[in-house]
DNA sequence: TATAAATGTTAGAGTAGTCTAACAAATTTT
DNA sequence: AAAATTTGTTAGACTACTCTAACATTTATA
């Protein structure tokens, strides 16, 4: 059983590894600085995490997780992402305040805690930001997560989730005729002030950028597996 | 803030002080028993909180919890119940599986969440064990928590939680008219076999010594203050 | 390609919490 | 009340994680 210091380190390499598919691995300063520790702190952990087996790491080489690493922090990220949930569907938290909360749940040990949990929020998807939440099998889609106002002309998408929490603006999205998981067809965007055509469920509506810098949507989901390992070749 | 480690400490002191209400504090031999730690270990913790003002301590002398100490130490308790409540109504834990998690969960530094998770369980007055749960305002009502089998004869008391969560003895409950917060009067005891006749609604039934085991129950509630000073003199 | 800049590592030290071993005080027993 | 036992404390050491300061390696730049 790893210590919450140690959750922490594979999480932020997961997390930097997934913010830039195409680099190859993460830095040593990098790693510091997600983690608001220095450098040579970091260094230590990556001896001990290495002697786990759960980074590839080597004196002034790039740092990547393993895949019993990589297995381990998805599990981080599924648990924070369902307890973000939970905070926001069940106990009315907003969309900001769930993270901070979540930083700490996530490290609660035990299997059974968050199966039950994933069954009680009815397996959700999406977490609270619209990111994707990983299975109990390991899985986690990569989802295009971006705001609407971000989508192409032309293009389809689907609602996942929003960014103001304010009654105002949720009346407007109920009015627009917009929910979560509802497919939108960006049919127009006006060059000069961003105003957006959107479909919903056959019906058409106009929409400030505003309005879609608010909501969340992801575009073609793509399924990344938890290891590449399972590929045979 | 206070860490984990000083949380567990102050919250041992309050459980030991509450089991025994006679005693005027707890050793350090007992204290350090109750954290599994060595008594060593107890003593040098101990400075540091009194360093915080959280306990009376001094050289050889008992252990007691300060008016901040306690409070602290109920609201630990506070969040620990209403976990093992959320574990064991929302999320189908046995009776003997929430204490664990809980042990876990109640050092997550919220006051938002806990307050939410309150209003999400509705209020409850008892956790699975039939233990009564802290107000808000910090207030811990003493429950005189026993089984059905040790209710004196002729006294009522009010069921407030089970202690075996299998289906036949649940279905069985039911079909005794049982459930919780039902108020029990034991009409009679017998003597032989302990076999308990009881009225629950005015129905009249005979249940057996097991059965009755696996009932907890409340007998005359007292309430007691957070602390002794607000008590004039 | 030599030098400067950026990046990463090592060594030594500090804090929190734990331990063991030796000692000190309080309590119980005779 | 003296001895024995129990209880509690001190001193020194260990682990996990963190830091700063000095040094080493790699990369970028002139």
């Amino acid at each position: 059983m790893l210590s919450f210091t140690e959750e922490n380190y594979l999480k932020s390499l997961l997390q930097i590894t997934l913010e830039n598919e195409e680099k190859n691995g993460a830095g040593t300063n990098e790693l510091a600085a997600h983690l608001k520790v220095k450098p040579a702190t970091a260094t230590d952990m990556l001896k001990k995490l290495k002697s786990k087996k759960l980074v590839d790491y080597k004196k002034y080489g790039k740092i990547s997780l393993t895949v019993a690493g990589r297995k381990y922090a998805v599990e981080i990220i599924r648990k924070h992402r369902l307890w973000e949930t939970f905070l926001y569907k069940k106990l009315s938290f907003t969309w900001d305040e769930v993270h901070e909360v979540a930083e700490q749940l996530e490290h609660i040990q035990s299997q059974k805690l968050i199966d039950r949990l994933d069954e009680f929020l009815e397996y959700p998807e999406f977490d609270p930001h619209g990111d994707t939440i990983p299975t109990a099998k390991g899985e986690l889609k990569i989802s295009f997560k971006k705001t609407l106002a971000e989508v192409a002309d032309g293009q389809s998408c689907k609602m996942v989730a929003v960014k103001d929490n304010s009654a105002d603006f949720l009346k407007y999205v109920v009015k627009v005729g917009l929910g979560i998981n509802n497919n939108i067809k960006v049919l127009s965007k006006e060059s000069y002030d961003s105003l957006l055509t959107i479909e919903v469920n056959g019906v058409v509506s106009s929409v400030s950028q505003k309005f879609a810098q608010n909501i969340f949507v992801v575009c073609p989901p793509d399924t990344m597996k938890p290891t590449s390992k399972t590929k045979k070749r």
